[in-house]
RNA sequence: GCCGGGGUGGCGGAAUCGGCAGACGCAUCGGACUUAAAAUCCGAAGGGAGGAAACUCCCGUGAGGGUUCAAAUCCCUCCCCCGGCACCA
């Protein structure tokens, strides 16, 4: 039992967390439910150092969403799950030299512990582990339909591969272009690779973003990525027998200056165009670009151009002119067609590269003033110099470009492009800089792809009856030796039978990406007990899309962007009905500490453990919302803590106060405060402005208390229910000293405020003299122009100020302000 | 380099359909309570100048310019910080 006098926060909030177990007050029924409301939030990776405060300031935004919207009548499913598999866990395990299998179930246990204590509303009977086989026999079905949809293909890529460690490696761990474990120099290797075609995609994923309710700078980020770009696909003649160089360019109105190509090194022309005087060269080339790991070469500050002629020569099919054809590793294999025309005269990299090989430059576009007069813009001489480089402006011509010289830079690419077209020599093309996903990862800890390869039939998907292919347990899972993923090195794993002709056969041995594991969870949770499909199609159809997500800006591009497309996938081969997965998102901030951003690596990592311990969790909660705009985040200071603390305390024994006095009523000013109160609190929540909400309670609290005065009954009530979203335990604790039935979120109804108490008669005006403030004049509610103006007048403050000159205008806005203009 | 977010007291932050800058909180200071301190409660407070005081005036939202009766808020130029992407043709 809680004593009344002194407020115990760590007995208030044991008390509630085993009050709403015992009567599973967070466990929606999800089939009758009326209301559903599906409030996710990103789940975590249960990490051994323990739920992480930034993981926490996260769940605290949305809790506090979910409880508010369950104050508001909501049936409300507030799930968490676990995000287990992946390099993160299987690299922290070959750290400590434990097997992830024993790691994974302990770190989850504590997650748990932490998550309960710090007082969310989670739904604990429906939580998702990825590598649990329940789960994750799901993750490798969804392969297995897109695999016969034909939206995974296997092909080559490049990955960063330790010729030390013989492993692949993700581009978090080339440190400078060093394996960051053995510190050997990486290079490239081509490994074949499991893909979805997320780029069948890109104009739905593209086009939706325009009416999904999320964050506007996630939508523009996810917009950045998928890269959409117009332009056209042209293709060069070559001299050779080699069949043509398709290249992708956005500004085909610039192929008149087009004066060389460049391919990238991997280009697969590269050999049949090669001179056998220049093949010694061309050869030592691309061996040193193979060398140079994929980060490193991406790098673009102050590196030269460095590049090698093949000795081939193209035709322009504008000029018809011979054009050399080189091979740099600027150009990018994975964009475009790894090949490009180079127009030097107006593009930044190839000028560089032009003059660094001394190559023709040829100005194309100009604007239409810096033309000299009565020039023919077909034969344009402008002086070549370090400065002929121009970017692409507005209200520009092209020159030197034949018949199309003097036309618009727009209208023109335009006419080149049909031009070329009638000549089969290109078309109007969009490009776009959103690759396929590979899925592939050659590491042990994650589901394996469930594919079987056998020589006469070709790669097959496992049998659905036969998933799932269970992770095998391998003592040394060490990504070394032979080169590809340690499940290679199983034997009794690999080696099956041909599910068509039974013959010999073997399995997939690359486990599939972390983030196919987190593509689809959210469908997982209303659907967790069952074991014989991977979501019911009932539960889905009533629980999603998920009513409102909340998560961090990171997983902007690749988290949400893939359980979109697997959504839209899902749609397509007749799982599910929905287009769009989340309803809602909102984008968290950024939690700082000491100027940066918390890490383990900048050792300013906080544990909520120890605050909660000392403070509660509704403290930590308050404190955390309270600490800046939940959407922008803030700084963490635990010094800031105590005014939640106190404030928390006040509202307690303002409480038993008012109980023991038992005095009812309420002051009219109080009423108003209350009431403007509540329209703001609700107003807050609802666009996710926790920090001026609470602003807002802690406010009214003032009032309530102003000169030491006691509240009475009826202006501490309402307490109970506000406090409901910020600071759980401690409300229902109010809720019941008030006499309310258990639970406040099952028995309470979020206030309504009266509009007309929020409408004063009379208000402070102020008024200004040449827009400075003078004074302030106290004036009735929606006061003409006319009395405002006497009255202001008649102010000595203002009049005063009057003296000055003469009065020559005046400006009023009703209720808000007056400006007396004197000259 | 590109994209996005931001720059307001000693500190975290309020206020942006242009209309009282600094709500709320931390730290600080003063007072009450106490033998004393802590805790608690009440109150003060952007900076500067003047005044015994009530109060008055000036300055003030990264820098500079502009629009306006009026600018933290709108426009232009620039600087700095944070996050993401990065030779994307």
């Amino acid at each position: 039992m809680t004593d009344r006098a002194t407020f115990d926060p760590i007995a208030v909030e044991k008390k509630w967390q085993a009050f709403w177990e015992e009567n599973r007050t967070n466990e929606p029924d999800l089939d009758t439910a009326e209301r559903p409301f599906f409030n996710l939030m990103m789940y975590p990776y249960p990490s051994a150092e323990g739920l992480h405060v930034g993981n926490l300031y996260a769940f605290t935004g949305a809790d506090l969403y979910g409880r508010f919207r369950r104050l508001l009548g909501d049936d409300v499913f507030e799930p968490i799950g676990y995000d287990a598999f992946g390099i993160h866990s299987e690299n922290h395990a070959l750290k400590v030299n434990k097997h992830p299998t024993e790691l994974i179930p302990s770190n989850i246990k504590n997650f748990e512990r932490m998550l309960r204590a710090a007082g969310l509303m989670t739904d604990w009977s429906r939580t998702v582990d990825t590598t649990d086989p329940r789960y994750y026999k799901w993750t490798q079905w969804i392969f297995v339909q897109l695999f016969k949809a034909g939206l995974a293909e296997k092909k080559e890529a490049p990955v960063n591969w330790c010729p030390s460690c013989q492993t692949v490696l993700a581009n978090e761990q080339v440190i400078g272009g060093l394996c960051e474990r053995c510190d050997t120099p990486v290079e490239q290797r081509l490994l074949s690779q499991w893909f979805f075609k997320i780029t069948n995609y890109t104009e739905r994923l593209l086009e939706n973003l325009e009416w999904i309710d999320w964050s506007p700078t996630t939508k523009t980020a996810q917009a950045n990525w998928i890269g959409r770009s117009e332009g056209a696909s042209l293709r060069f003649p070559t001299d050779l027998d080699a069949e043509a160089i398709e290249v992708f360019t956005t500004r085909p109105d610039t192929i008149f200056g087009a004066t060389f190509m460049v391919l990238a090194p991997e280009h697969p022309l590269v050999d049949r165009i090669t001179t056998d005087v220049q093949r010694p060269e061309v050869e030592r080339y691309v061996e040193a670009a193979a060398a140079i790991d994929l980060v490193e070469r991406q790098k673009t500050d102050d590196k030269e151009k460095t590049g090698v002629f093949t000795g081939a020569f193209a035709e322009n099919p504008a000029t018809g002119r011979p054009i050399p054809i080189w091979i740099a590793d600027y150009v990018l294999m994975g964009y475009g067609t790894g090949a490009i025309m180079a127009v030097p005269g107006h593009d930044q990299r190839d000028f560089e590269f032009a003059r660094r090989f001394d190559l023709e430059i040829v100005p194309v576009v100009c604007a239409r003033d810096a033309l000299p007069d009565g020039a023919d813009p077909a034969a344009v001489d402008l002086g070549l110099d370090e400065q002929a480089f121009s970017e692409h402006s507005p209200g520009e011509i092209l020159i030197n470009s034949d018949r199309f010289s003097g036309m618009g830079a727009d209208e023109g690419g335009r006419a080149i492009v049909s031009w070329l077209a009638e000549r089969g020599l290109g078309e109007a093309k969009t490009n776009y800089r959103l690759h396929d996903w590979c899925i592939s990862r050659q590491r042990y800890w994650g589901p394996p792809i469930p594919v079987i390869y056998c020589d006469p039939c070709g790669p097959q998907a496992v049998p659905e009856s036969d998933l799932p292919v269970l992770l095998p347990y391998v003592e040394d899972f060490r990504p070394t030796a032979t080169g590809v993923s340690p499940l290679a090195r199983v034997e009794e794993f690999y080696k099956t039978t041909c599910p068509s002709c039974g013959g010999e056969a073997h399995r997939e041995t690359d486990v599939s990406d972390t983030f196919l594991d987190s593509g689809w969870y959210f469908l997982r949770y209303p659907s967790t007990e069952f074991d014989d499909r991977p979501f019911d199609r009932d539960r889905t159809r009533k629980w999603l899309p998920v009513a409102s997500y909340i998560g961090g800006e990171e997983h902007a591009v690749l988290h949400l962007l893939y359980s979109r497309f697997l959504t839209m996938a899902l749609k397509d081969l007749g799982h599910l009905d929905i287009e769009e997965p989340y309803q809602q998102f909102r984008k968290h901030g950024l939690l700082i500490k000491d100027g940066s951003k918390i890490s383990k690596s900048r050792g300013n990592v906080i544990l909520p453990d120890d605050y909660i311990v000392k403070f509660g969790a509704d403290t930590f909660r308050m404190y955390l919302m309270f600490l800046g705009p939940f959407q922008v985040g803030g700084d963490f200071r635990d010094r800031g803590m105590a005014g939640p603390q106190r404030f928390l305390n006040k509202v307690w024994h303002s409480t038993v106060e008012a109980i023991d006095e038992g005095r009812g009523g309420i002051e009219p000013e109080i009423e108003r405060a209350l009431h403007r109160t509540i329209k703001q609190v609700t107003e807050d929540l609802q666009d996710l402005n926790y920090n001026t909400a609470i602003a807002a309670l802690m406010d009214y609290l003032n009032v309530v208390r102003a000169d030491g005065r006691t509240a009475s009954l009826e202006e501490v009530r309402p307490f109970a229910v506000l406090l409901g979203p910020f600071a759980p335990h401690i409300a229902e604790e109010l809720w019941s000293l008030l006499g309310g039935e258990s639970s406040v979120f099952d028995h309470a109804e979020w206030p309504d405020y009266d509009p007309a108490l929020l409408i004063v008669d009379e208000l402070d005006l102020p008024v200004q003299v040449n827009g400075k403030l003078r004074s302030t004049i106290r004036v009735a509610r929606g006061a003409t122009a006319e009395s405002v103006r006497e009255a202001a007048l008649a102010d000595d403050k203002v009049a005063r100020h009057l003296d000055a000159g003469e009065l020559r205008k005046v400006i009023h806005v009703p209720d808000r302000m007056i400006n007396l203009v004197v000259s």
